[in-house]
DNA sequence: TTTTGACCATTGAAATAATAAAGTCAGAAA
DNA sequence: TTTCTGACTTTATTATTTCAATGGTCAAAA
């Protein structure tokens, strides 16, 4: 039943977003979920493809957020702000699994999660070179090697919060006025760097 | 004797610069100089105050390489590129001791040292706002506030390495072609950066 | 003033024991 | 047949101890 994997990848999330997914045992989903652990593991055979499953329900989440806005008639500038603040709100409601960086969580090393991970971030590039190449073709930007640039603002954005991040204790929560000031500089950033590719 | 001080702190440097600072011991430093561990405690009363000392000869010796091209009359995007060059070769060569961070070495918590590193980036980061002021004043590129572009700037190029970084195993030395790959990046961003400041 | 051998106090790594978590299985319930 | 469970095994984490290595000191010599 695909009811139930939903609500498990949504108990699962409820935890992870507080306590991190390394701080999150199979049993406290399990017990969150009133099943057993036998039960968890019928649906999701071991917890790197609950894990996978929950990246791609947020992934999935974020694209949809951003679908909204991907093809309306607006600025590059306007619409790389409104994804700032799309990623941003992502960023902040999942900080616990940590992924901002490279790979979520450090610990987790299983092949496959990387792999969809990688997946993820690929499609996110590609929807920003899409978007980069709608800007060429309207003449508001100059032509660009379109993958690389897309990759080079995301790494640049992500870098922002690496930066600001490494100031504070990693792991541990920032403020609420570190968030605003990683924000803010993701916005001046983004400005720049549009107004740099005309 | 300062004499004494500068051949410590260049033999401390030399394998800080292989073994990194926390696999270095003062032992291996005193040895290496043919001096006993009391000798090198006569001239620095402790590890974090060698540490402090190296930091700043390589600070000193990256803005005296920058000095040179500082008041050259050249364009904003051929200074940024000969600086961009200055940075990645001090980064590259210090690689070990992780100044590309925020603090060098996360293991290393004296408040002393990290005043000091926290200075010495301030300093470079007055350095680029000034740079930038002088460009602003030729009418090179638009009026920004000075400050907090220059830190954007370098911690936008930072974060760069950062992200870079994450993908391989931090701790290990990144690969020729990561190397590459970082500086062209950075050379692009630059690039990107400055068109877009004015 | 500078240098040293011998010493002490802490730290950090290795080894081990204890605990908790991941993951399995035979079989019951629907 | 599909879904679920209590009881179990195996694997990974954490806590505790041990011990050598390292940072740091001191009285005394050069």
């Amino acid at each position: 039943m695909d009811k139930k994997r939903e609500a498990i990848i949504e108990g699962a999330i409820k935890r992870f977003i507080h306590f991190g997914i390394q701080k999150t045992t199979m049993n406290e989903i399990a017990e969150d979920l009133a099943v057993s652990k036998p039960s968890l593991y019928y649906y999701y055979p071991d917890k790197s493809s609950l894990i996978e499953g929950v990246i791609e329900k947020i992934f999935s989440d974020y694209f949809e957020a951003v679908d909204k806005d991907l093809f309306t008639n607006i600025s590059l500038e306007e619409r790389f702000a409104i994804f700032t603040d799309i990623r941003f709100k992502f960023f902040q409601k999942y900080y616990m699994l940590h992924l901002a960086g490279v790979t979520p969580d450090i610990t987790l090393n299983s092949d496959s999660l990387k792999a969809t991970f990688m997946s993820m971030k690929k499609k996110n590039n590609d929807m920003y070179a899409e978007i980069l190449r709608r800007s060429v073709e309207k003449g508001e930007i100059a032509a660009v090697d379109l993958e690389k640039t897309a990759e080079l603002y995301l790494e640049s954005m992500m870098g922002i919060i690496s930066q600001c991040i490494m100031h504070g204790n990693r792991e541990l929560f920032p403020s609420k006025k570190e968030m605003k000031i990683i924000l803010e500089k993701q916005h001046s950033l983004s400005r720049i760097f549009v107004k740099g590719l005309k």
